[in-house]
DNA sequence: CGACACATGTAACACGTTACATGATTTG
DNA sequence: CAAATCATGTAACGTGTTACATGTGTCG
């Protein structure tokens, strides 16, 4: 969805073709995520499929640029007034993973949580680094810093996990006691 | 990929059919990302097509029991050892959003922020909620707190992004004045 | 009996990603 | 001229979501 809207919000500044979508979007976040151009395409057909946008000109040069249209302009309305969804929020893998490698056997935890600590850390440096190189432009600033914070809360969260850990040990058989299911069903290796 | 490798993982302890399996899912991540039946079934098809898992059960009441094979096992251990990427991570909607706001005319940033900062100190509340209904299982645990951490850093991503706003005020006329150039010329940078 | 949980699946669709193909224009 | 950039698109595939269809077992 964020690249439908994504496009839909640049459209409401200005009519404009897909590959300068393209352009605008990336340049708009700072090329955080980069977005393909294909992509672009299908999700304009899409739009205007779903009469939010139109092609109000068809250049010489195989141009097309489109417009958005009275119920595309709703829809960003209606995004904008609509805060990102919090019951049921996208699975987060991170959280996945250490659920399920507290609860499973043969996963070492404390390596999980240590190598993902690295990564994280090496990736916040970066996000700061980045975000001195963007002083100037402040879309690309807040992203920056949503980075920022989000890797340090991950960061937190992992230090908190492995507290959690000391208190609360992994049991060393923690589903089903030995005798009732044969060791070979509960992994082939 | 989160329910497809959750699926192999929890496949790792023991054998299971596809209802089981959801239940599991669900029950290790407190439910947080309810899991519609089908896509298990699916994921579970598509598994077997890539030789991950395998049918070594097929009971009489229809209940298909998949064991995890060699190479699933593999594909588990690569997944634990991986950290979560941080290049080119996930699209933030959020972030994307305000990136946006903050250079599109006829948006008002400021109420979309406080719009989305209701939104997540509720969601907040019900994290802290959820979090002591759940005090005796780590992972459900540790999901909860990593709702709490990562909404408790959106809340102050938010009110960092209004101190921004207030240094770095958004102009009335963002993109290009209306004098200047025609909008195609001005696209051919 | 009727409702509900258990159990399995299929079909259609949306979104996203990658790769491929085509051509015009600009620039070293 | 050759290479890079601009500009448009299609095809194939993977994942995820929703809705639908089907049947068994249990319990009030």
């Amino acid at each position: 969805m964020s690249v439908r809207f994504g496009l839909l919000t640049l459209l409401e500044e200005q009519p404009m073709y897909g590959y300068q979508l393209r352009q605008e979007f990336e340049s708009t976040t700072g090329s955080t995520w980069p977005l393909n151009v294909g992509q672009v395409y299908t999700t304009l057909t899409r739009l205007e499929r779903d009469g939010l946008v139109e092609i109000t000109a068809e250049g010489d040069e195989a141009q097309r640029v489109y417009s958005i249209t009275g119920a595309g302009h709703d829809e960003v309305q209606a995004w904008f007034a609509t805060p990102v969804r919090h019951q049921s929020p996208p699975r987060d893998e991170l959280a996945i993973k250490l659920a399920l490698a507290v609860r499973s056997p043969g996963v070492d935890v404390r390596a999980v949580i240590q190598a993902q600590r690295t990564a994280t850390v090496r990736a916040l440096q970066e996000y700061t680094r980045a975000r001195e190189a963007a002083a100037n432009d402040l879309s690309w600033l807040l992203v920056a810093d949503s980075l920022i914070f989000a890797a340090e809360a991950e960061v937190r969260w992992l230090d908190h996990c492995e507290t959690r850990l000391v208190r609360h040990p992994k049991p060393s058989t923690p589903i089903s006691d030995p005798q009732s299911v044969p060791v070979r069903e509960a992994a082939k290796r």
